[in-house]
DNA sequence: ACCGCACCCTGAGCGC
DNA sequence: TGCGCTCAGGGTGCGG
């Protein structure tokens, strides 16, 4: 945050935290999990009874008309989670598939959170005066219950979300294409699956079908945690490094679970990005500032269309 | 089969 | 003060 500048409001220090969580919060694994496990206790077990939905758009795999009429009347029987997609077991057999792409929040009706408002309205808005957030544009899915209590809303302003409805003994690719979760990497895993690979290491490690779940933060995390540069061919690695590569993956996934799920009190995680893991970050987004190891300013390159940060002295 | 890359989207931030 | 530009990236799909 600029603190050259005046703030209209005095500022606490949890705005400026919040605004930095923003920059750099996307849903990974972590995020992800942590809001299936706030959203959960809030979905299952109740039953449907209304959709509402914003105009269609590519955010809807499955047409708006459709969701109403596949979804309406149907309980919800358990939220798993499978890579960075949350699936919702309907009781028909059916499910409902959720991807929080790079902007999504799934929260419950009643939610107030600050990152649910513009980062101008942030800044402004004297704590006192914030109240719940009410349905806006971005809100894509509302959806409504027989029992009359708190709807589920799923809200992403960038669209790169998705909503997708699964029949009944149905498979879909995107599931199904899917590695082995994350959390479960094994050496054994990243050995097989980089043998004869020409691809960066980095790339290998954002590869969906490789390992589920882990995205471009925590693979520069765990890349720099491993002593591996990102841009190594995946063919290159040892298979000590992919040992080291598998347990760190599994290391910042559930540490920044658990420091994800900690600082949550009394509103649902919106986007998913609201623990303190970003304050043990080693690399990600920190271009230009000492290494926390051994002080070489860390560096930043493009790959793979994403922003990529490494030490080029502690990773090999 | 494998790999690189364009594309979808909107808001923040910055230079002028 | 505001405009226009760049950047952010998960996942899909296509071309080489």
């Amino acid at each position: 945050m600029d603190t050259d500048k005046p703030a209209k409001w005095p500022v606490p220090s949890v705005f400026m935290r919040v605004n930095l969580w923003f920059k750099s919060g996307m849903p990974e694994l972590p995020e992800v999990e942590v809001t299936r496990r706030k959203i959960a206790p809030r979905l299952v077990g109740r039953v449907i009874a209304g959709v509402h939905t914003a105009p269609d758009s590519y955010f809807f795999l499955t047409k708006p008309p459709e969701l109403k009429r596949r979804l309406v009347g149907r309980a919800v029987a358990g939220l798993e989670r499978h890579g960075k997609y949350l699936v919702a077991a309907l009781d028909d057999a059916s499910r409902l598939l959720l991807h929080l792409g790079m902007t999504g929040q799934l929260f419950v009706q009643g939610s107030s959170s600050l990152r649910l408002l513009s980062s101008t309205s942030r800044a402004t808005l004297k704590p006192e005066d914030q109240t719940a957030f009410t349905p806006d544009g971005h809100t894509h899915l509302r959806l409504a219950f027989e029992d009359g209590g708190p709807e589920v809303w799923f809200r992403d302003v960038r669209k790169f979300g998705k909503v997708l409805w699964i029949a009944r003994g149905a498979d879909d690719e995107r599931l199904s294409r899917l590695g082995p979760d994350a959390l479960t990497a094994t050496g054994d895993l990243l050995w097989a699956a980089s043998r004869g690979k020409t691809v960066a290491a980095k790339n290998l490690l954002l590869n969906q079908s490789v390992i589920a779940g882990v995205g471009n933060i925590y693979a520069d995390e765990a890349l720099f945690l491993s002593g591996v540069r990102p841009t190594r061919k995946a063919g290159k690695l040892t298979r000590k490094e992919c040992d080291a590569l598998a347990a760190n993956i599994r290391k910042v996934m559930q540490r920044s679970i658990e420091t994800g799920g900690s600082s949550i009190s009394d509103y649902i995680s919106p986007d998913g990005a609201d623990g303190s893991y970003q304050d043990e970050r080693q690399v990600y987004a920190r271009k230009g500032q000492a290494c926390r190891v051994c002080g070489t300013p860390i560096r930043k390159i493009t790959l793979g269309q994403r922003g990529t940060h490494f030490c080029g002295v502690c990773q090999k």
